[in-house]
DNA sequence: CTTCCTTATAGTTTATTTGACTACAAGTAT
DNA sequence: ATACTTGTAGTCAAATAAACTATAAGGAAG
């Protein structure tokens, strides 16, 4: 969100910008994708990947591409936040900028810091401090959302590596929501969707009882997608 | 969304408009306000109220001063859609709009259309038809959010009169929802939630049983618009 | 190889919530 | 007085949720 050069100028809008919040999970923790601008006004300090909009891009477009150009992941399914419009919140003129969220799983992408970005990683979101003009703001409302999300739709698997235990699943739950749940009737919820399907395999390298390990169906992932459930626990 | 006069260009954002969404509900029926355009490229052509937004104010005010400009009406909580950003949405030039909604009871505003406005009316939801630009769109996102929020939050009860009946209560969920309800169940259900005071008044000038007259308690209304509620019927 | 420890998984029990109904009460209109 | 309409109360079986107990499957320690 450096400001354009004249040579960009004549090609893109000039109060308007994107930012993304990309959601990761690891180890038991949930993560979010930062970068450490390489030059502007804000050179050195860390912030949500983000920029300028091409006059010619729908701003979906311009958040896949800026995402692309600034930490090499691709071809994610962003979804709009909403507008952040304090005309304060841009120190050097008023800009707007209208947020993104994303849950990836991070072993899936190799982050490559490019364009205005010198460096890309992932912080867990319990970490995460001063972050750059409002971005702070941004994250925290990507994070409510994504705790409403995943009560009311199966996002959250979006999280997971391919193959996963019932356990590591609630423990995604537990992270997120942040409260406590009871195993036997998670396990029992959960199954009864029919949204996962059992594999022929187990946990490996572990000191207890090796657990099933599972992976979606996609065909009801993508019927509770658009019913929605609920997932109270 | 007229294009602005040389004179404006200085003080507002060039390429971002607000539209708005307003729903009121009368007579059983859903409906939304409109306004026919005086002048632009869109003259005596019905849209959403909006316009563009001033670079010292942020959105939220844009979007309350606008409507408040064009239709009269003032002081109402305005949420944010989200951003419209097709590259072609709008003719003349490159123009991103962020879309507000909100509901209100109609009986507590008079109209008076004003600044751009030729006039301000109410149109019944499912009979809206040929909008300027993307407004059918953005009406169609505001109605899926409405239909989304009404089963979460308490928020149908702002399109009710101070006094209301249950069953009218069930017909603006009947007819948002688009199903129908057991009064029954429906009844059990909200009164349950301790969310409706009752009055020691009834319905007037009916050809029936008069039905017992409700208010809300704001008090739990507030915990359940934080809380939120599952009110699937 | 037996015992202990940890985690996985199955099952029980009780209270609560739903959904579909029935029944009756309270008014208006004829 | 009777029929008709809508409001309100209550019933009952099925489904769900929450808390809990019990057992199985492994590895680790002796």
């Amino acid at each position: 969100m450096n400001n354009p050069s004249p040579a960009e100028k004549a090609a893109i809008l000039e109060s308007i910008t994107i930012d993304c919040v990309i959601f990761g999970f690891k180890a038991g923790n949930l993560e979010v994708l930062l970068v450490r601008h390489g030059e502007g006004i804000s050179k050195d300090k860390w912030g949500l990947p983000g920029g300028w909009i091409y006059k010619t891009e729908s701003t979906d477009d311009a958040a896949n591409r800026l995402l692309l150009e600034l930490t090499g992941i691709k071809d994610i399914y962003l979804e709009q936040l909403r507008a952040f419009s304090d005309p304060d919140r841009f120190p050097l003129s008023r800009v707007i900028t209208i947020g993104y969220y994303a849950l990836i799983k991070e072993e899936d992408y190799d982050l490559k810091a490019g364009a205005t970005a010198a460096e890309v990683a992932w912080f867990k979101v319990s970490q995460v401090k001063d972050l750059i003009y409002d971005h702070a703001q941004i994250l925290e409302i990507g994070l409510k959302r994504l705790r409403r999300r995943i009560k009311q739709e199966p996002i959250g698997f979006n999280l997971l590596p391919q193959k996963f235990t019932l356990l590591q699943l609630m423990h995604l739950y537990e992270e997120i929501l942040g409260k406590e749940m009871d195993k036997p009737n998670f396990r029992r919820k959960i199954l009864k969707m029919n949204l996962l399907t059992p594999l022929n395999e187990k946990e490996k390298d572990v000191s207890h009882r090796a657990a099933k390990l599972y992976q979606f169906n996609p065909e009801t992932y993508q019927q509770l997608l658009e019913k929605g459930f609920n997932f109270e626990f």
